[in-house]
DNA sequence: CTGAAAGCGCTTACAG
DNA sequence: CTGAAAGCGCTTACAG
């Protein structure tokens, strides 16, 4: 039904090796022969075979992306970067999801390799550094995004989540705020972006001379919108008082706001507000949320560079860490 | 160096047949030549390849998923949802975004067939009627979601657009609002979203024995968070007065909420709000915001169902339409 | 500059 | 219940 290579060979009168040199753009093709070899591909709308071209070649020119979940919008962004990204490199994307469980994400790890994609992007969460092992068997070009595993034999792409959490804190601080809340801790945790995070705002708090208040560090187990809300609620009813708030991602960020606001609480006279992500929805909130822009695009666009280095190049490099660039995005809820 | 099936035969004594047997499940293998097999198979670490089974079967349980960008949280909640549904059919989704004009999203159509998927929903933006014959060159099964295109030999899955818009407007309309917005309609359009749901909007003003003002039905091209802001501070530049808005998305309703809120107009009591999709987070916006919840998880799975249909039936049913069913949401924007 | 041929790793009639 | 063999549609040395 669909025409074939040997089709196409047949309407040009020519072999089948000739028409794979046209449409791979070999250079030493004679223009009569590569016109009347397209002519041919026009006439029989023929189309290369995918399949036959990976199973001789080994590639797909698909990679992976293996993430959380898109509901959460800081990895509809990424992936939509990401995919950006790769189609500049002729690469599709695969999207695989994962649950908040180690096994899921092992799942969508095998599921990457049982596709033959060419390699993955891999936005770890539960795995932790006692786990690289298992990131070996993969066995194929993986890039990470985010935290833990740092000690693993992969590239490695991210934000510098203890500098970002630092300057947020500070920015507070130097607006005359005293007691700030932390808002998305995850007791115990230290290579995660949570703890990273944490230490970020001791740090800053440290260079004011300040004594951290564990009251004020509010552990949030998931960073959705619903948590941030909850934990808020949980925190305003046990009566602990603040003036500033530093949330560990948006979606945290603007669950607090919304709690913060309906209490009658004022953002940014009576508590000021900083998140982390740069979500395209905290420009539209009221406060507009000022928050850390971490970069991610950047992060996207250099970890498929990476990705696409391994899985195209010979050589084999050392695994590389790259720290993105962020920056402060100051807008209304710490403004004044 | 990764082990084919023809080591798998080799180390279990038997011939590549048999072992194919064993992966596929095939019920008459013996029960110790299947152990046999399947020791082969955990020690050599035998894992198919995709290629060659895609080669042979014509198969790569993959579809393609073609939308305008996950930017948009409409979208991101939508794959989320086919993801889910797909998997459940031991089907992989493959994301392709495309921009707002037809090149771009016969660009993604092509690219769907080039990767040999084994079909796509695709959620039709741009392209209209006029273009049916064009999809049915793309060649491989597909079911359209959204609007548009009605009259195609394709699948259609969509939510009832007329009947939902009617609810949303008669609802502000049994509170006692009598000069309601409407916010993103695309003047000229017909069998799009925005002219379908207009329509329902000037039927309930009409089962209400009102008039429609054309000054209160207000154009928006395209329906993110930052044109409903840009829009409704158009309208109240312009001294507009009115008392309800229907917004044709969820994010139209956002960005005008910000617009108003900040302008000192209390929601409900002075203007009351309704939105379309029951985003995640309109739950979270204060005042959270009544909205029509569109069936989307229903659509996508019904989608789903449909395209595995088509792709591993036998039987050429007719095309079918499915009308999800809706329900209004009311929340804080409307109440009281 | 072009051709004849091998082979990527499977699945699937066809035998027995 | 299992085997021998063809063939899916390409790419790629190897010749010439």
């Amino acid at each position: 039904m669909t025409a074939t290579l040997h089709d196409v060979a047949r309407a040009a009168g020519v072999s089948i090796k000739t028409v794979s040199n046209v449409i791979n753009n070999y250079p030493h093709v004679r223009d009569a022969t590569r016109e009347r070899v397209e002519a041919a591909i026009d006439e029989l709308q023929y189309r290369p075979n995918q399949a036959a071209r990976t199973l001789r070649s080994g590639r797909t020119d698909m990679i992976g992306l293996i993430v959380p979940d898109l509901r959460n919008p800081y990895f509809a962004e990424l992936a939509d970067d990401v995919m950006r990204a790769a189609r500049a490199h002729g690469f599709s994307v695969l999207i695989e999801q994962f649950d908040a469980d180690r096994d899921s994400e092992l799942a969508a790890l095998r599921g990457a390799r049982r596709r033959g994609l060419d390699g993955v992007l891999y936005s770890v969460l539960s795995l932790g550094e006692d786990d690289a092992p298992l990131l070996d068997e993969v066995g194929m070009p993986m890039v990470l995004l985010g935290e833990r595993i740092f000690h693993s034999a992969h590239d490695h792409v991210t934000m510098r989540n203890t500098e970002a959490a630092h300057a947020a804190t500070a920015h507070l601080l130097a607006a005359g705020r005293r007691r700030v809340l932390a808002l998305g801790s995850h007791p115990g945790e230290v290579v995660g972006s949570a703890g990273l995070r944490l230490r970020g705002y001791e740090g800053a708090l440290a260079d004011a001379g300040l004594e951290v208040d564990p009251a004020l560090v509010v552990p949030v187990d998931r960073w959705h919108r619903v948590d941030g809300a909850d934990a808020m609620r949980a925190a305003l009813d046990a009566g602990l008082s603040f003036d500033g708030v530093v949330a560990f991602n948006d979606s945290l960020a603007l669950g607090a706001m919304r709690v913060m606001l309906e209490r009658g609480i004022r953002i940014p006279e009576e508590v000021a507000l900083v998140g982390f992500d740069d979500l395209d929805e905290t420009r539209y909130s009221l406060p507009a949320l000022t928050t850390i822009d971490p970069g991610r695009s950047e992060i996207a666009r250099v970890a498929v560079d990476l990705l696409v280095e391994r899985i195209t190049g010979d050589a084999v490099a050392e695994p590389r860490e790259v720290l993105a660039d962020f920056r402060l995005v100051e807008r209304e809820s710490t403004a004044g």
